[in-house]
RNA sequence: CGGGGUGUAGCGUAGCCCGGUCAUCGCGCCUGCUUUGGGAGCAGGAGGUCGCAGGUUCGAAUCCUGCCACCCCGACCA
């Protein structure tokens, strides 16, 4: 095995499975489709559903738990729902196994034990939620619900890519239920905008919020709101949405409540998610040929300390002074690792960290203790400098604050030098073949259209952006009058 | 599900056309010594049903048939 990475513009593919693999954050597995998170990653997940949870709770959402099975019956309940998910679930049919009289040793599906009601493993779980529901809501007192959950689901992707598109996948799903159309909308966005912030905030990856076209909502929905990031190969990467899901599934799953004047009305809905897949738009967005890079509010390891040395002694003359370092900035809250190994040396531990992407690093030897001195690696630049080991204290939180806000606005350049303004389709063709990114093109609202276009350069609709003001102007597919701009991408 | 490719040690691979000391090499792992300011060196060592099941043959990693898995490109998708 190499111990380089295949280069970032020689297979991108390539280098993203390597970088995910290499720097220990995911693996295949064996079961089909689905991948293995290792504890690096999952740190990293840890953090990201921390912030969220806590941003979900301070908007009075409260988590709760629902079964993976959903009977088929309940499943089908919402028609445009099961149509959109029929293709891609997994099915439980039996309970039972049993030892083959044919091969000793080995199992068969006993099929005695054929259940009489098929069990989907949920795509997604409005279907057993609603069912739920309709027994937790009576009157308008018992409105809103403001409902999340953490989980995994199943979706039977034909083609799967580590954390992008995995069979089984992490994700938290909220699940609302309110008293009124606008309520329902207005818990939509806010979601949204929780979701943008914390893309933004956290991660530094900017997004651009926006609506979906009809063909790319969800199904069962009225109104998709998503966040859309660009990856530095010009795709994009859908990395949340939130759904406006009307009157939808109250009424197939007979929701209604008693309003204060004594009537009865069908309830309305929202629902949202993010997933693991974030993980992959982190990975896509930061990384370089020397691996991840990590934005230090989402890093388990923000500060790692290197030792250099000859010897017993030397070591732990370092240690001494490297053990302060690391208390003082415990004590600060950035979170620290002194790596001590014997068994590698200093030039295998910078390049081990440079892989996982840790922010900064500091290296202490010989040298440096004589003149009180540390010296400072920044991951992102990966630039380095001499501190004076007495302003350690004071430098290292803000140059992580720095680096944070280095890697969003890094990130948010390259975004937008990759928005192109399009009036016609050949150049839409070219610009989307050479430099990729997203296109802002006039649109004339049609499914055919928009079909034809994807067929034509396999560019889909990502979203209509909030920002996205009224202009006349025609299609540049069609020629037909259009009122607005809307965004163009190739997508993950 | 269509088109292409691959399966050999924990990982990455050579060998396959042309069957016969062919199981190769690198990384990693173990032991010892020397090393340590950008992926250490030397010496020794452990580790393999050559994806699975049949077949052809005196003999199969190599040829044939079937199956399975994975990867890439389409269709589908967060």
């Amino acid at each position: 095995m190499s111990k380089k990475l295949t280069k970032r513009s020689e297979d991108y593919s390539k280098w993203y499975n390597e970088l995910v693999t290499k720097a220990d954050l995911a693996e295949n597995s064996a079961v089909r489709g689905c991948m293995v998170i290792k504890p690096y990653g999952y740190a990293i997940w840890e953090k990201m559903q921390a912030e969220l949870d806590k941003k979900f709770k301070e908007t009075g959402h409260q988590n709760a738990y629902f079964p993976l099975f959903v009977p088929k019956n309940l499943f089908e309940a919402e028609e445009k729902n099961a149509e959109g998910f029929a293709k891609e679930c997994a099915v439980v049919t039996h309970y039972r196994l049993k030892n083959n009289p044919d091969e000793k040793g080995k199992l068969m599906v006993d099929p005695e034990a054929k259940l009489e009601e098929e069990l989907v493993v949920r795509p997604t779980s409005e279907a057993i939620i609603w069912s739920t529901y309709k027994n937790w809501i009576q009157s308008y007192r018992d409105l809103p619900i403001l409902i999340n959950q953490w989980a995994n689901v199943v979706r039977w992707e034909m083609r799967t890519r580590l954390f992008l598109r995995t069979a089984e996948f992490l994700w938290q799903e909220g699940h609302t239920a309110h008293a009124t159309r606008q309520e329902a909308l207005d818990e939509t966005i806010l979601i949204n905008d929780i979701y943008a912030n914390f893309v933004e905030n956290f991660m530094a990856i900017p997004v651009i919020k926006g609506v979906k076209s009809e063909s790319e909502r969800f199904a069962g929905a009225e109104q998709t709101h998503c966040i859309e990031a660009l990856m530095q190969d010009g795709k994009a990467l859908q990395a949340g949405t939130s759904h406006f899901l009307g009157q939808n599934f109250a009424k197939a799953f007979d929701v209604k409540f008693a309003t204060k004047e004594g009537k009865l009305e069908h309830v309305w809905a929202s629902s949202w998610g993010v997933s693991t897949r974030l993980m992959g738009a982190l990975i896509m967005t930061h990384s370089d040929d020397n691996g991840l890079v990590l934005p230090p509010n989402l890093a388990p390891i923000q500060v790692v300390i290197v030792p250099i040395y000859k010897g017993e002694e030397q070591l732990s003359a370092i240690s001494e002074v490297a053990l302060e370092i690391k208390n003082q900035l415990l004590d600060l809250g950035v979170s620290v690792k002194f790596d001590d190994r014997d068994n590698v040396k200093p030039g295998y531990k910078f390049n081990d960290y440079e892989l996982k992407g840790v922010p900064l690093r500091i290296a202490i030897g010989p040298k440096d203790l004589e003149k009180n001195q540390v010296e400072l690696a920044r991951r992102d630049t990966l630039s380095k400098s001499f501190i004076s080991k007495d302003s350690i204290v004071e430098v290292i939180p803000s140059l992580l604050k720095e680096i944070q806000e280095t890697l969003y606005s890094k990130a948010m350049s390259f975004r937008d030098e990759h928005i192109s303004e399009v009036d016609d389709f050949e150049s839409f063709k070219a610009i989307l073949n050479s430099k990729g990114g997203f296109i802002s093109a006039h649109w004339d609202g049609t499914v055919i259209t928009e079909e034809a276009i994807k067929k034509a350069t396999k560019a889909t609709i990502r979203c209509i952006p909030h920002t996205s003001k009224p202009e006349d102007g025609v299609c540049v597919f069609s020629g037909n009058p259009s009122k607005q701009r809307v965004l163009f991408a190739k997508a993950y």
